[in-house]
DNA sequence: TGGCTGATGCCCT
DNA sequence: GGGCATCAGCCAA
Protein backbone atom coordinates (compact mmCIF):
# COMPACT_ATOMS: atom_id res chain seq x y z
CA UNK A 1 0.00 0.00 0.00
CA UNK A 2 0.96 3.77 -0.64
CA UNK A 3 2.00 6.14 1.65
CA UNK A 4 -0.78 8.06 1.05
CA UNK A 5 -2.89 5.31 2.34
CA UNK A 6 -1.38 5.44 5.91
CA UNK A 7 -1.45 9.16 5.80
CA UNK A 8 -5.12 9.08 7.06
CA UNK A 9 -6.93 9.32 10.27
CA UNK A 10 -6.29 6.44 12.03
CA UNK A 11 -9.31 4.84 12.56
CA UNK A 12 -9.83 4.95 8.63
CA UNK A 13 -6.48 3.70 8.25
CA UNK A 14 -7.30 0.80 10.82
CA UNK A 15 -10.67 -0.05 9.20
CA UNK A 16 -8.91 -0.80 5.65
CA UNK A 17 -5.87 -2.67 7.16
CA UNK A 18 -8.77 -5.53 7.53
CA UNK A 19 -8.26 -7.98 4.76
CA UNK A 20 -4.88 -7.04 3.35
CA UNK A 21 -1.91 -8.83 3.61
CA UNK A 22 0.80 -8.58 5.86
CA UNK A 23 4.34 -9.92 4.59
CA UNK A 24 7.06 -10.37 6.60
CA UNK A 25 8.98 -12.09 3.81
CA UNK A 26 8.89 -15.94 4.67
CA UNK A 27 5.95 -15.92 5.79
CA UNK A 28 2.52 -14.00 5.82
CA UNK A 29 -1.06 -13.50 6.41
CA UNK A 30 -4.15 -11.73 6.18
CA UNK A 31 -5.23 -8.97 9.15
CA UNK A 32 -8.21 -9.85 10.78
CA UNK A 33 -8.16 -7.72 14.08
CA UNK A 34 -6.65 -4.42 15.10
CA UNK A 35 -7.03 -1.78 17.53
CA UNK A 36 -6.55 2.32 16.95
CA UNK A 37 -4.26 4.20 19.74
CA UNK A 38 -5.55 7.91 18.62
CA UNK A 39 -2.93 11.14 19.31
CA UNK A 40 -5.80 13.16 21.20
CA UNK A 41 -7.92 12.21 24.05
CA UNK A 42 -6.69 8.65 24.10
CA UNK A 43 -4.52 8.60 27.04
CA UNK A 44 -4.51 4.30 26.43
CA UNK A 45 -1.76 5.30 23.52
CA UNK A 46 1.91 5.20 24.16
CA UNK A 47 1.90 8.78 22.45
CA UNK A 48 -0.43 10.33 24.78
CA UNK A 49 2.31 12.23 27.08
CA UNK A 50 4.41 12.90 24.10
CA UNK A 51 7.78 12.26 22.17
CA UNK A 52 9.99 10.31 23.83
CA UNK A 53 12.95 8.25 22.77
CA UNK A 54 10.53 4.89 22.69
CA UNK A 55 7.58 7.08 21.02
CA UNK A 56 9.83 9.42 18.34
CA UNK A 57 8.58 6.71 15.55
CA UNK A 58 4.06 7.13 16.23
CA UNK A 59 4.91 10.74 15.61
CA UNK A 60 7.16 10.09 11.80
CA UNK A 61 6.25 10.15 8.83
CA UNK A 62 3.19 7.44 7.95
CA UNK A 63 3.52 4.24 7.17
CA UNK A 64 6.53 2.94 9.00
CA UNK A 65 6.16 0.15 12.17
CA UNK A 66 6.17 0.86 15.54
CA UNK A 67 7.16 -2.33 17.65
CA UNK A 68 7.37 -1.85 21.14
CA UNK A 69 8.32 -4.34 23.90
CA UNK A 70 5.48 -5.15 26.56
CA UNK A 71 5.45 -6.91 29.70
CA UNK A 72 9.09 -8.45 29.66
CA UNK A 73 9.09 -10.58 27.08
CA UNK A 74 6.33 -9.95 23.86
CA UNK A 75 6.68 -7.28 21.22
CA UNK A 76 4.01 -6.04 19.30
CA UNK A 77 3.53 -4.35 16.10
CA UNK A 78 2.38 -1.21 15.36
CA UNK A 79 1.47 0.66 11.51
CA UNK A 80 2.15 4.48 11.81
CA UNK A 81 -1.14 6.45 10.54
CA UNK A 82 -1.71 10.29 10.11
CA UNK A 83 0.45 12.63 8.14
CA UNK A 84 4.16 13.38 9.38
CA UNK A 85 4.51 15.05 13.03
CA UNK A 86 1.02 14.04 13.63
CA UNK A 87 0.66 11.06 16.48
CA UNK A 88 -1.76 7.55 15.89
CA UNK A 89 -1.18 4.25 15.04
CA UNK A 90 -2.89 0.79 14.70
CA UNK A 91 -2.11 -2.20 16.57
CA UNK A 92 -1.84 -5.14 14.31
CA UNK A 93 -3.53 -8.00 16.90
CA UNK A 94 -4.07 -10.61 14.57
CA UNK A 95 -3.75 -12.57 11.00
CA UNK A 96 -4.89 -15.55 9.49
CA UNK A 97 -2.13 -17.45 7.82
CA UNK A 98 -1.50 -17.32 4.47
CA UNK A 99 1.91 -18.50 3.80
CA UNK A 100 5.01 -19.89 5.87
CA UNK A 101 2.62 -21.60 8.39
CA UNK A 102 5.01 -24.26 9.29
CA UNK A 103 7.67 -21.82 9.95
CA UNK A 104 5.07 -19.71 12.18
CA UNK A 105 4.07 -22.83 14.10
CA UNK A 106 7.69 -23.81 14.55
CA UNK A 107 8.71 -20.48 16.13
CA UNK A 108 5.66 -20.37 17.98
CA UNK A 109 7.10 -23.66 20.02
CA UNK A 110 5.34 -26.22 21.27
CA UNK A 111 3.03 -24.16 23.47
CA UNK A 112 0.55 -24.52 20.39
CA UNK A 113 -1.66 -26.58 20.41
CA UNK A 114 -4.45 -25.39 17.79
CA UNK A 115 -3.68 -23.49 14.02
CA UNK A 116 -5.83 -20.90 14.87
CA UNK A 117 -3.84 -19.67 17.95
CA UNK A 118 -0.46 -18.98 15.67
CA UNK A 119 -1.24 -15.49 15.97
CA UNK A 120 -4.49 -14.45 17.39
CA UNK A 121 -2.91 -11.74 19.86
CA UNK A 122 -0.54 -9.24 19.39
CA UNK A 123 2.62 -11.10 21.58
CA UNK A 124 1.61 -14.58 19.71
CA UNK A 125 1.60 -12.50 16.35
CA UNK A 126 5.04 -10.69 16.04
CA UNK A 127 6.71 -14.20 17.45
CA UNK A 128 5.29 -16.09 14.85
CA UNK A 129 6.16 -13.94 11.81
CA UNK A 130 9.91 -13.01 13.69
CA UNK A 131 9.06 -9.44 14.43
CA UNK A 132 11.14 -7.56 16.41
CA UNK A 133 12.14 -4.44 17.69
CA UNK A 134 15.30 -4.50 16.29
CA UNK A 135 14.74 -5.94 13.25
CA UNK A 136 11.59 -3.89 12.43
CA UNK A 137 11.24 -0.99 14.36
CA UNK A 138 11.05 2.64 12.53
CA UNK A 139 11.03 0.29 9.12
CA UNK A 140 9.17 1.88 6.26
CA UNK A 141 6.36 -0.71 5.47
CA UNK A 142 6.20 0.74 1.55
CA UNK A 143 9.24 0.36 0.83
CA UNK A 144 9.84 -2.67 -1.84
CA UNK A 145 12.21 -4.77 -0.37
CA UNK A 146 11.06 -3.59 2.61
CA UNK A 147 11.38 -7.03 5.85
CA UNK A 148 8.22 -6.33 6.65
CA UNK A 149 5.23 -4.88 3.36
CA UNK A 150 1.36 -4.74 3.26
CA UNK A 151 -0.86 -5.68 0.15
CA UNK A 152 -4.49 -4.91 -0.69
CA UNK A 153 -6.66 -7.53 -0.18
CA UNK A 154 -6.93 -10.45 -2.03
CA UNK A 155 -10.66 -10.86 -1.45
CA UNK A 156 -12.59 -7.27 -0.61
CA UNK A 157 -13.92 -6.55 2.88
CA UNK A 158 -17.38 -5.21 2.88
CA UNK A 159 -18.20 -2.61 5.10
CA UNK A 160 -21.03 -5.13 7.09
CA UNK A 161 -18.16 -7.77 7.53
CA UNK A 162 -16.23 -5.37 9.91
CA UNK A 163 -17.11 -5.66 13.86
CA UNK A 164 -16.62 -2.99 15.89
CA UNK A 165 -16.11 -3.39 20.16
CA UNK A 166 -13.54 -1.68 22.79
CA UNK A 167 -9.95 -2.65 23.15
CA UNK A 168 -8.10 -5.48 24.62
CA UNK A 169 -5.58 -4.80 28.14
CA UNK A 170 -5.98 -1.31 28.71
CA UNK A 171 -6.54 0.61 31.82
CA UNK A 172 -6.95 4.69 30.40
CA UNK A 173 -9.81 5.19 27.52
CA UNK A 174 -11.02 1.65 27.93
CA UNK A 175 -14.51 2.52 26.71
CA UNK A 176 -13.64 4.27 23.39
CA UNK A 177 -15.19 1.93 20.45
CA UNK A 178 -11.43 1.56 18.95
CA UNK A 179 -11.05 -2.02 18.62
CA UNK A 180 -12.10 -3.46 14.96
CA UNK A 181 -11.91 -7.72 13.55
CA UNK A 182 -13.35 -9.54 10.79
CA UNK A 183 -16.86 -11.10 12.03
CA UNK A 184 -16.70 -14.36 12.66
CA UNK A 185 -12.88 -15.19 11.74
CA UNK A 186 -11.49 -18.00 13.84
CA UNK A 187 -8.65 -16.13 13.77
CA UNK A 188 -9.22 -13.11 15.64
CA UNK A 189 -7.65 -13.06 19.06
CA UNK A 190 -11.58 -12.69 21.31
CA UNK A 191 -14.96 -12.19 19.68
C1' DT B 1 -14.96 -22.46 31.06
C1' DG B 2 -13.38 -18.71 33.40
C1' DG B 3 -10.55 -16.39 36.62
C1' DC B 4 -6.09 -15.76 38.62
C1' DT B 5 -1.09 -15.47 38.50
C1' DG B 6 3.90 -15.79 37.54
C1' DA B 7 7.31 -14.74 34.14
C1' DT B 8 10.26 -10.87 32.91
C1' DG B 9 12.40 -6.24 31.18
C1' DC B 10 11.86 -1.75 29.66
C1' DC B 11 10.03 2.89 29.88
C1' DC B 12 9.07 6.94 32.19
C1' DT B 13 8.22 9.52 36.65
C1' DG C 1 9.97 2.01 41.56
C1' DG C 2 5.31 1.36 39.47
C1' DG C 3 2.95 0.04 35.70
C1' DC C 4 2.49 -2.13 31.44
C1' DA C 5 -1.65 -2.26 24.13
C1' DT C 6 0.53 -10.34 27.00
C1' DC C 7 0.50 -15.25 27.36
C1' DA C 8 0.15 -19.94 29.18
C1' DG C 9 -0.66 -22.85 32.84
C1' DC C 10 -3.09 -23.87 36.83
C1' DC C 11 -6.98 -24.29 39.68
C1' DA C 12 -11.85 -24.41 41.00
C1' DA C 13 -16.31 -25.55 39.37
Amino acid sequence: MPRSFYARDTVTVATDLLGCTLDAGDCAGRIVEVEAYLGQGDLAAHSARGITPRTRVIFGPPGHAYVYFIYGMYECLNLVAEPDNVPGCVLIRAIEPLRGQDLMAARRGPALKQPRDIANGPGKLTLAMGITRKLHNGVDVTRAGSPLTVREPETAVSPSAICTATRIGIRQSAGLPLRFFLRGNQFVSRF
